[in-house]
DNA sequence: CCGGGTGCGGCAAGCGCTTGCGCTAGGGTT
DNA sequence: AACCCTAGCGCAAGCGCTTGCCGCACCCGG
């Protein structure tokens, strides 16, 4: 069986509760005791038993994860990170997936709160206006969606969706088609309005098709659509969407980069090994878990009622194979680059391996 | 605060005990009081404290699930499937991952099993000689490996192997070589036997190279040592090298499915979208995930010592547009297409989309 | 009319750990 | 020499739940 305190404490024919601190409190007992206790600790294998500890102390040393779909490749660098940052602070990850079934959400958190001692909810799909719920089941941060009064950590994507649009203006474009995201995703509407605002400064016609499900399946759908809007390029809501639909174009003996430009956004792995490769605008993810965990951590044993941290992550387009000059090419006048001279935002775009 | 079975057992003037059994035993007390419990203890929000329970009853509700690799789009759906199931079975997943270190599996393993019921190893990397320590843990179920005596869900190569082979050799390549997956990996060891035998079988010359991280990075390393090797078609141990490899042939102008050929093994999403499309060998690693579950459930409160299952899961070849006739074409006589009519397998490969 | 079921419910002993409190003995202070 | 302080340790009360066992009514058959 599985060895206690208790079986310690008679070998050391010592208390149970001077084992118990030689153990986690080490300096509250004489330093010679603490030696001869953790080492008959060590010699009959003891392992400190997280589920009673926890039931003492009220902590697990668990936290949840609660992302909605796994399978979609801008998600298990997350989770990857979130483990990693977690582990070092002998903390573990319990993982629910909840199929980007929003209603699923509420009811996965409140499960899971039981047995954690905080929430990362990432994505959320949850309508704005339950979004408070989570706040009462347990210590929760938000990561890429902003949420009144509870520690965010969201991802700014003026920057990137600027850049593109520079980008493609650049390359002659002016007639652009956006395929959205999911119809209630917060994202989405951020990416939406920004792609708007970068559209009207550099006057772009902008062309929205959708709602998709971010899912290649989705994309080869889009595709069709995209070829009858008559947009030179397309910006998609995520990556999966613009790998689906490049796929399909592709079938449709349609030369991305050459015929039509795509560009995805997420910078998923997968962008690197697409063909073309994927113009897409970078998401830093893995940093979003890293810093959702320090600060989870961090929240849990401050005292309460300091302000909720919201801190903010920049995006920027990195340019690939799948974007190049708008068809009906041109010659670049100062009048049809115009536009972007007035541009404020410097153009960080960097080109990477295509 | 929260409400606890004492705060319900005041409420309705009865005992604890009963309270906990109307809600967890309910056939054990009168339909009356029960109903009465049951409506007070919704009414006040109860919530059964899992930690709590999980003391007293020595059961936790939680398993494990260690990956090598979450980036590695293989496990995803793994680890989805394992999710989706357990969560069908009010079964939480705790979820590690080991950066692919072998060494830390151990450890991992060891702090998880004392917060869960059972774990899951999927696609272990420890060597044979250790393997045993995680069965005494706790109960545990491997995938893609199989264990002495403890519960393995593994997948056999060979089908999908065999049917790689001779669709090579039916397109004419009589020079094939392999990337290796890891050293120490039991799944190459699977895969590069299977492959020898059928290499022999169907008299191919067989050219090793590896050993490679399943990585795309490492794939487009190899991919000039397989330019060098003069081989007309490559069988990766797993897409993601099969895709670094193409995206670097697709570099040095090598028109992949004409000038050489790819095969991956695993069809994950990413076979689908990359370009050419993937031929990849399927590996079920959703099933893989479920069955994992089953198993392991069924496992803890099975009497133990009933013999270790032991199921084994297909594989098999899904030709999509990196596989072509081999460059240095010559005419199909009876001679060089006979060694496929003395196969024994029937040729279950199949044409998706590509 | 009485013995023995049977159906319900309560008591209390845990599960393994933490931790506030109190006791003791030794050393320092004045 | 009397006093206080402190370091070190043990006691015991929980944390919230499960469950074996016992007692109590009540009902049945004999």
């Amino acid at each position: 069986m599985r060895v206690t305190l208790a079986d310690i404490a008679k070998a050391c024919e010592t208390s149970l509760s001077t084992v118990s601190r030689a153990l986690s409190d080490p300096d509250k007992v004489n330093p010679q005791t603490r030696e001869r206790i953790q080492r008959v600790a060590r010699e009959m294998g003891y392992m400190t038993n997280p589920i009673a500890r926890a039931l003492a102390v009220g902590r697990t040393g668990v936290i949840g994860l609660i992302v909605p779909d796994i399978a979609n490749p801008f998600f298990p660098p997350i989770i990857k990170a979130v483990q990693a940052r977690a582990g070092r602070k002998d903390t573990a990850v319990l993982l629910a997936d909840t199929d980007e079934h929003a209603a699923d959400e509420l009811e996965r958190a409140r499960v899971l709160s039981k047995q954690v001692d905080g929430l990362i909810m990432v994505s959320p799909r949850t309508p704005e206006d339950r979004l408070a719920e989570f706040v009462q089941l347990a210590p929760v941060v938000f990561v890429n969606r902003q949420v009144e009064g509870a520690p965010s950590i969201i991802i700014d994507n003026s920057d990137g969706i600027t850049q593109a649009v520079q980008h493609l203006v650049a390359l002659g474009h002016r007639r652009i088609c956006y395929l959205n995201g999911p119809r209630r995703s917060w994202s989405n509407d951020r990416r939406r309005a920004a792609l708007k605002e970068a559209c009207a400064k550099y006057s772009v016609e902008l062309i929205e098709l959708g709602p998709f499900e971010p899912q290649v399946q989705a994309g080869v759908h889009a595709a069709d659509l995209v070829q009858a809007s008559g947009a030179t390029a397309v910006i998609a809501y995520d990556d999966q969407i613009a790998l689906g639909l490049m796929a399909r174009l592709a079938e449709h003996r349609l030369q991305v980069g050459r015929d039509i430009s795509v560009i995805g956004i997420d910078d998923s792995p997968m962008s690197d090994v697409a063909y073309p490769t994927l113009t897409s605008i970078h998401v830093p993810g893995a940093e979003a878990g890293a810093v959702a965990v320090d600060i989870l951590l961090a929240q849990l044993d401050a005292d309460d009622a300091d302000p909720a941290p919201v801190v903010q992550l920049e995006t920027r387009l990195v340019i690939r194979g799948s974007t190049g000059p708008a068809p009906t090419q041109r010659l670049v006048t100062t009048e049809s680059i115009g536009p972007l001279l007035g541009g404020e935002i410097p153009s960080r775009a960097t080109r990477r391996t295509d």
